[in-house]
DNA sequence: ATGAAAGCGCTAACAG
DNA sequence: CTGTTAGCGCTTTCAT
């Protein structure tokens, strides 16, 4: 509907003033008599005069105070606690949020840029689904600001801000290898996404340096949900020659990972340790040991880089890499059959 | 920065067309020769040009195809799903999602509310912080398209999408009452939100049709959060006369209650019953046992009867309550002491 | 099939 | 202190 909004011009004629006195009163600019000022805004309140900023702003020429924040799914906790941040920041400078879900597809990141540069975003978020993202070349050559979250471009054209992926494995799986094992499953998301591909070069790496090999059986990528990660546990404790320890790389591969566990009553004798915390992670039984993200500073950090470069910061792309920390808590502490507590093999 | 876009009167200029040929072919109208169709298409590309759908708006008089979606805390589990389920419809219709966090501040809610307005949403999907959206009402005659969600408003003035919380609270602590539970402690939310009223009339509901009192010291509103309810537990069970079994009204309490419980190792000894499911409430030992609401539900419904009401539906205010769903896992099974399977007492 | 002119709601740049 | 005029980028209306 937004059926028939009143003007600044209907909030003139009915205090009897002209446009303009009404636009400074408005805009709280000074130079006008109390006594307008009064009537000005007596009538707009009597009519409900709502500013219009989309009119503003085109004859000004100035930003609409609006971003964009793309991720993989806002309903995920990783992604909405990363757009509670951005958002609070946001709100300080006044400036609004739209958000969207782009679900690893690259389509949905296209058309959802698209919308929100046809809304003249002053800036972006991205955690992209796309491997290139050269096709904002123009945008960013009119002005667009970008900053990429969570995951590194492979052109390094961009503002950028992620956990250390590899450097977080591999300090997990040595965790792991600490306790006896030989035989660590893998399993991360989609291929297509930087940030699995990261985990699993960390988790390589580990096995590299402690002299193992790796085993394709127990290396899996493509592992999109909680029912994934369910179902390919399954599978790998089924295996003739099992792992004694999961490395899951994202917070739902841990639930299901977790719950698999858990319905073969293992949960004491596999050890599982994840990528990214979650709110319940201590209260499992034993509690989930994890290589926690630093999700705030993450946030901040990309919020705030977009708004220097929105206030003009012209330097060079700057690649934020932060630290993450280990959280032990106990599945990630079990020993491997044969050694220290668990005797079993 | 957004320095300076490209314009239609640019484009014209480089394909040599008149700007009202241009027109035509970004917005797809037909009636442009193949020729001037091409020759346009090859400068909008080259000069990287992007409609300006505000400029386009203003002119037109119709809609943003964007709406606000203001929720208690867009990184609580219960918000990001409703705001995800709301995103993917609104954007199967091209409608773009301001997302926004109140944190139950009624200030914040008007101030959002405003910075929506000024941007001229077509509707708005509001978790209030406030008791009364009287404030609302110049937007509304002026075509704001409302509908309130989790929360029902005192007046009926406005569509409202909400869970049973009354039915399903009586439910879920008749539920703890059948295992023998007379003491049976309440936390709930800040007393200002609707929603932690009706659980709590459930609540006293039960216990009244089970003929039991209402004991003042077991009776907590103002949890807001999971350390609220770590230390508000802790002081229960230290009562003289302690609770056996524990009603959390809202899914972070639940999470505080049961890591007081397990830290004192009561998690099989005092029964726990919450309001809200959460991702990892199957996997606690022992399981959670909850009310469900259908949060996709929730969502859907609202999102459709914002969208049928921006389509121009003038109908009477619609007050939809949604049915809630016990799961069954455990901890709300653990019978009072002296009943049943535990004979402590 | 194409274009010229007017105007959406607002503000900048000038008058008075 | 107050008002007038032009024009932001676009679409509508009406010519051609």
């Amino acid at each position: 509907m937004q059926s028939r909004r009143t003007t600044m011009q209907q909030v003139a004629a009915s205090a009897g003033v002209s446009l303009k006195t009404v636009s400074r009163v408005v805009n709280g600019e000074s130079g006008v008599s109390p006594r307008l000022h009064m009537r000005v805004l007596a009538a707009v309140e009597q009519l409900g005069y709502r500013h219009n900023l989309a009119a503003s702003n085109l004859r000004r020429g100035t930003n609409t105070a609006s971003i964009g924040v793309l991720v993989q799914d806002v309903g995920n906790m990783f992604c909405s606690e990363l757009l509670r941040v951005v958002e609070d920041t946001a709100r300080e400078r006044g400036v609004v949020v739209m958000a969207g879900s782009l679900d690893e597809s690259e389509d949905r990141e296209r058309e959802m840029v698209a919308a929100l540069v046809a809304r003249r975003i002053d800036g972006l978020i991205l955690m992209p689904a796309s491997k290139h993202q050269d096709y904002l070349a123009p945008d960013i050559r009119a002005g667009l600001n970008v900053v990429l979250v969570d995951r590194r471009p492979e052109s390094d054209l961009f503002d950028s801000v992620s956990a250390d992926n590899v450097g977080g494995s591999r300090e997990l799986v040595a965790h792991l290898i600490g306790y006896g094992h030989r035989r660590i499953a893998f399993l991360g998301d989609s291929a297509e996404i930087a940030t699995a591909i990261e985990r699993r070069a960390g988790y390589r790496e580990a096995l590299r340096q402690a002299g193992l090999g790796l085993d394709p059986k127990l290396e899996h990528l493509g592992v999109r949900t909680e029912q994934d990660a369910l179902a390919l546990v399954g599978q790998l404790l089924a295996l003739p020659d099992p792992p004694t320890a999961l490395f899951t790389a994202r917070n739902v591969i841990t639930l299901g990972a977790a719950r698999a566990l858990k319905e073969r009553g293992l949960s004491h004798t596999v050890a599982l340790a994840g990528f990214d915390d979650f709110p319940a992670a201590d209260l499992l039984e034993p509690g989930v040991t994890v290589m926690r993200q630093d999700v705030p500073l993450l946030g901040l950090r990309a919020i705030e880089q977009l708004l220097a470069r929105i206030d003009g910061d012209a330097a060079d792309p700057v690649i934020t890499v932060l630290p993450t920390l280990m959280v032990v808590r106990g599945s990630g502490e079990i020993a491997a059959p044969g050694i220290g507590a668990d005797p079993t093999a």
